[in-house]
DNA sequence: TAGGCTATAATTAGTTG
DNA sequence: GCAACTAATTATAGCCT
């Protein structure tokens, strides 16, 4: 079963896999494509599954990186959850737009809220030109992981002084 | 609710999981309320993780059986993703445009590690227990926060070294 | 290119505190 | 009712046909 070129450089196994999988892009066209079909389906099975155990409405759209459209609905059609979706989200709109509006200057973000942060955070992942950021723009991004990182720092210190989170917060619907 | 092993000297099995899960509605509603919880945290991962992994753009919207809203999008919003969605499903507009097509292709992949990461971040960001995360989630955000500061980190330290505001050599690949 | 195989990673059902 | 733990099932990365 073994091949040829056995003369690996590596002082390790280079057979099965070897730990756990990295999330990140996977760069080999080929390669990406077979893991996006066979994901795709476990994806879509899951959501099946979680619909029929849990009696839930699900609506999953998925664009491939070629462009091509995938869909899945646990009911007739995803318009229909998309139509619930924006009733549930537009009673008044706000948010999710809104989020790339936040611009930070710098002390708007008062530790209060982790996730606001982390929505910014995710704005600057969805710039295009990451990779071509200006020193000021990287330096902002640099400073609201700091504020992340800070906050995540304290909110563990607390937990472990605590030992339990006792946030009795409601259950009710929010919004 | 089971007391106790009396005698667990048995040579057969334990009573754990019996066999394979049924896809079959849960009726007992604590019992379907939990399962939702935790399936609906792994199917949110799935989809994060084939966006990334597959450069996919991923939206999903789940109803709960209470009618509680629970979304993820892999990009900005979910909103965008719909209106791709029917931009894609609706070919009798015209083929004025391949819009649609080509929007994310062709990217570089220098900045695709810290934009994985901050990916990775907006995952987080879309948790709706933000506020209650257990410690080890908290440590598991906590490192990926620390690695895209490590990032930026250098990168601003390569172009502090260059001198030029940006672009240096990125401008032979800029496609 | 797609489908199967298998060992290993990852998810999760069931339970306990 | 949530969080931690464990065992068992399920998903899947890497090969191979």
């Amino acid at each position: 079963m073994e091949p040829s070129l056995s003369s690996m450089g590596e002082t390790k196994e280079k057979k099965k896999r070897k730990g756990r999988v990295k999330i990140a892009r996977i760069e080999d066209k080929t390669s990406r494509q077979t893991r996006f079909s066979k994901r795709k389906s476990g994806l879509f099975k899951k959501a099946f599954e979680l619909a029929v155990l849990c009696d839930a409405e699900v609506g999953l759209v998925v664009f491939s990186a070629a462009g091509r459209l995938h869909e899945f609905s646990s009911c007739s059609s995803i318009e229909k959850t998309m139509k619930r979706y924006q009733q549930a989200t537009c009673p008044e709109k706000e948010a999710t737009d809104e989020i790339v509006s936040v611009q930070n200057d710098g002390r708007t973000c008062s530790g209060s809220d982790l996730k606001s942060l982390l929505l910014e955070i995710s704005y600057w992942a969805n710039q295009e030109n990451l990779e071509q950021l200006k020193v000021d723009e990287l330096a902002k991004l640099d400073k609201i992981l700091l504020d992340a990182l800070s906050m995540t720092k304290s909110r563990k210190k607390l937990m472990e002084r605590e030992g339990s989170p006792s946030t009795s917060e409601e259950n009710n619907r929010q919004r």
